[in-house]
DNA sequence: AGTATGATCTAAGCGCTGTCAAGTTTCCGA
DNA sequence: TCGGAAACTTGACAGCGCTTAGATCATACT
């Protein structure tokens, strides 16, 4: 016969996972599923992936890329339309808190430490590196807004957080039950993020 | 003999728990394992506990009840010194980062959402509630601080929100190289929080 | 063309987990 | 005192992650 190889396994499982994350979970997620819902033993996985955790991690990338790409499209937006600075760190923080809300599952994944070291790490008084590990929008747009580069962490670290803590409170917090209107999401973020 | 009935098995697998929690991650629970440290069968838990979850639940509830502690002891601290709203609020933000800082699995495990329903949930026009499941000490402040009923949520979320992204981001995000220096760490915050 | 080699996959099994069902021991109130 | 309820035990089942050992296939070299 000829399934024997199965072409491409590793993405099989990922693609897989992703769908099972989205209707499921985390929690739910189990290698011997996922290895029997892409028609194939138990042990293949573990020809693509050291342990279950390399695959969560893996998961947990393809997220953060999604995350990426939602911001980049944001920044794109603002910028075609000719907005400064500011609308564009602003813009980024409603589209961040937008993917939240929009795939709640893929966030919590992408910020699931016990699987790995997620993030490279900034300094406090040392200069913003460039690749915040997929958040070079919001290093771009900070030094657009500030040329102090002694100021530009603190002002990264802030915009950051409350897009994270407002993402989080509404993914998780008791801002839950707003996370379905999207109209009053953006309003909110908007009123917040300033 | 007379061990046959344990005296306080829930109040024990609690605290054992919690040990583990602190020790080894929420990753490491497991009713057996629980069982076996407290001298007891394996099955003996789901006479307090309806199961794995309910415990984690009861176990967040915990970790939940120590953070709303901490923000009561910086409240009154500042309270004391004769301090006003403003001072207060930035108080609890610093009290909620540290709290993460100090106790990172304890913070997690509060936020994790897996395992039933933590918050009330607060909506959005409406007025703010009494007690935000634990949260009383902001909203009492920002009552202090806003006359404005219809600006009290929004100023109340905000400042939830800048809190605890800054959290996270010390805890599992890309300052978590910072969180091991205290005072840096209060410096951040206070930098931040305001 | 023939074959060795490495990549890919299977089969069997270990120790662990959460949970259920049924039986045993202890406590406590009528 | 005694009977029911509460607390606990034993035994078992299915599922999990992971290891070891062996089968199968594609392909690169001679």
């Amino acid at each position: 016969m000829s399934t024997y190889h199965h072409g491409d396994l590793r993405r099989a499982l990922l693609d897989e996972a992703a769908s099972v994350l989205e209707e499921r979970g985390v929690g739910a997620l189990s290698l011997r599923d996922l290895a029997r819902r892409v028609g194939v033993s138990a042990t293949a996985p573990y020809h693509h992936f050291a342990n279950k955790a390399a695959l969560v991690t893996a998961l947990a990338d393809d997220a953060m890329a999604g995350l990426d790409a939602a911001l980049e499209v944001a920044s794109d937006r603002v910028t075609a339309e000719g907005g400064n600075a500011q609308q564009r760190l602003n813009a980024l923080g409603v589209a961040y808190v937008l993917f939240a809300v929009d795939h709640p599952e893929r966030f919590r994944l992408a910020f699931r430490p016990e699987m790995g070291e997620p993030f490279g790490g900034i300094a406090d008084g040392a200069a913003l590196p460039d690749d915040l590990d997929g958040f070079r929008h919001l290093v771009r747009v900070v030094r657009d807004l500030e040329a102090d580069p002694a100021r530009q962490t603190p002002m990264a670290v802030g915009a950051w957080s409350v897009a994270h803590g407002l993402a989080s409170l509404l993914v998780d917090g008791p801002l839950r039950a707003l996370a379905d209107d999207r109209d009053r999401v953006v309003a909110l973020a908007e009123s917040v993020l300033t």
